[in-house]
DNA sequence: AACACGCACAACCGCAGGTTT
DNA sequence: TAAACCTGCGGTTGTGCGTGT
């Protein structure tokens, strides 16, 4: 099949955007929504390539990207989906709340794919004071931002669900039955296990309990629903690098039940 | 203070695949 | 049915900034 450029390149604004364009385009999405990425350029006034909208509103402009630096919480998840899904870097930001896939691809490259290799990356991280690169006031943190978001925090509730933690089959020390199954549709077991004012785990064991749950779902099918099931408990597995079941925040498992309708 | 170097990340590019004509 | 169009994805590049010398 033949193919076309994406736009004919002269007259065109390349490079950085400004805070100008920013608007322009904000402003027309805000009031056509997203998607004809072609016919922004021509609409709206802006001398840039559609693609090039396209990649700025996705990456950058839209209101529910998340700023800051990469939570622990979300760095294990990364590693553990790029060790099953590979670089696959929408599918990984997909289960990102807030993280664009050009971000994950970034933070792998320059950080997580050398810590993973057992290669220290040569300085740490920059801490959320540094200063954006381009003088675009509208790279501002949200308030949701998850350098907001203390991951070890104690949340004070003792009989909601807190946090979903997934246990690799089969349960080597505890029955099935110590845990509150929250749903196996597909045959696999989703323990959640609210913590105590503490910050200790709480067992539940007790069937009525499980209606304390926040919601009712299909792990499997709502963490990867591309990925086969045989795959499945293999992303959830121990392994030597991380000796600890695999983790969803509160936040991450409201973003994804919102997103797919549960 | 000036320079060199490396990192981080926004932006670009080419391709693949789905949709429309 | 084929060509053209459009969107999305992953790889790569360019460059501003921080840090070390």
């Amino acid at each position: 099949m033949g193919r076309s450029p994406c736009c004919t390149k002269e007259g065109l604004n390349r490079g950085a955007w400004t805070v100008l364009e920013d608007l322009i385009l904000t402003d027309y999405i805000k009031a056509h929504g997203e998607g004809k990425w072609r016919n922004i350029p021509k609409e709206s006034g802006l001398r840039r390539c559609g693609k090039s909208c396209r990649l700025r509103w996705l990456n950058y402009l839209r209101p529910d990207i998340k700023r800051g630096n990469i939570a622990p919480e979300e760095e294990d998840l990364i590693i553990r989906l790029h060790k099953l899904l590979g670089n696959r870097w929408s599918l990984i930001a997909g289960r990102l709340p807030g993280r664009t896939d050009n971000e994950i691809k970034n933070y792998w490259n320059t950080t997580l794919g050398k810590k993973v290799k057992g290669e220290e990356p040569k300085q740490p991280k920059k801490d959320e004071t540094k200063k954006p690169k381009t003088k675009q006031p509208s790279k501002d943190p949200t308030p949701t931002s998850a350098a907001n978001i203390d991951p070890d925090a104690v949340r004070p509730q003792t009989a909601e669900c807190n946090e979903i933690i997934v246990y690799p089959e089969p349960q080597p020390e505890a029955s099935v039955t110590d845990f509150a199954s929250v749903q196996d549709l597909a045959g696999d077991y989703a323990y959640a296990v609210p913590k105590s004012s503490e910050g200790s785990p709480l067992i539940l064991s007790e069937e009525e309990d499980f209606g304390n749950l926040p919601m009712d779902f299909s792990l499997s099918e709502l963490l990867l629903s591309d990925v086969p099931e045989s795959e499945f408990w293999e992303l959830c597995q121990f392994d030597n690098t991380l000796d600890q079941p695999l983790r969803f925040s509160e936040e991450m498992m409201r973003s994804w039940a919102s997103e797919d309708g549960f």
